[in-house]
DNA sequence: TTATTATGATACCAAAAAGTATCACGTTGC
DNA sequence: GCAACGTGATACTTTTTGGTATCATAATAA
């Protein structure tokens, strides 16, 4: 049970992991579907979903020969928990992160 | 003016550089004063603190010789708002997820 | 059985990241 | 002016990361 924060976050880091994260967020799809979506090879892919799974953001459950790989929700949580810490420092400045997120969302 | 949420999540993917942006929270610190705080050269340091700038969490205001830190809350911004994409897909995990990290706060 | 398919694992390479050491430069204080 | 101080910047080393290529293995399909 290793640092689960610094893995969810080191997780995020990387952009094609996160775009990742956003397909899982539709369906849960085998390492080859996923692969279909970006322009590298199937090992590539492979090591970042064990990246993302190593942060606890998803989950593998074999099936027959494939993996299906699915969002874990809960996985952000500590992500969440380290970016609350500072909800408690500025309320008052809340309000304008707030706007900011909302006028950022498209 | 490059990829912000990219540049936000890698400055956030360094323990060292989270752990600098919990200390910035209580006070805005010089570099060197920050330097005292973490076993590595002031120049590792000021590698961090520029990282923390290029993602926009961090500001930087010269006094005299001295360089003031100062944390930028909106820099997170752009990490929120991705994160609250998946909120539009799991609002019945939602209250799970809320729950974790409320458990997770201490 | 045999061929195909989906995956896991390993070795390897290039680029980026984290760190140190060092020096130059502007600011402060005497 | 001159020394001390805080910082910026560069060069360099080591480690990590993102990627490919390749092969072994288990499951499926004919």
């Amino acid at each position: 049970m290793p640092d689960q924060t610094q893995n969810a976050f080191r997780a995020l880091a990387d952009p094609t992991r996160r775009d990742i994260m956003r397909l899982l967020s539709a369906n849960a799809l085998t390492i080859a579907e996923v692969s279909t979506h970006f322009d590298m090879t199937r090992a590539a892919v492979k090591k970042h979903l064990t990246v993302l799974n190593d942060g606890g953001l998803i989950t593998v459950e074999a099936r027959g020969r494939e993996r299906i790989n699915q969002i874990n929700p809960l996985g952000l949580a500590p992500v969440l928990s380290w970016l609350e810490f500072f909800d408690h420092f500025w309320d008052d400045r809340l309000a304008d992160l707030k706007t900011a997120i909302e006028k950022d969302i498209q």
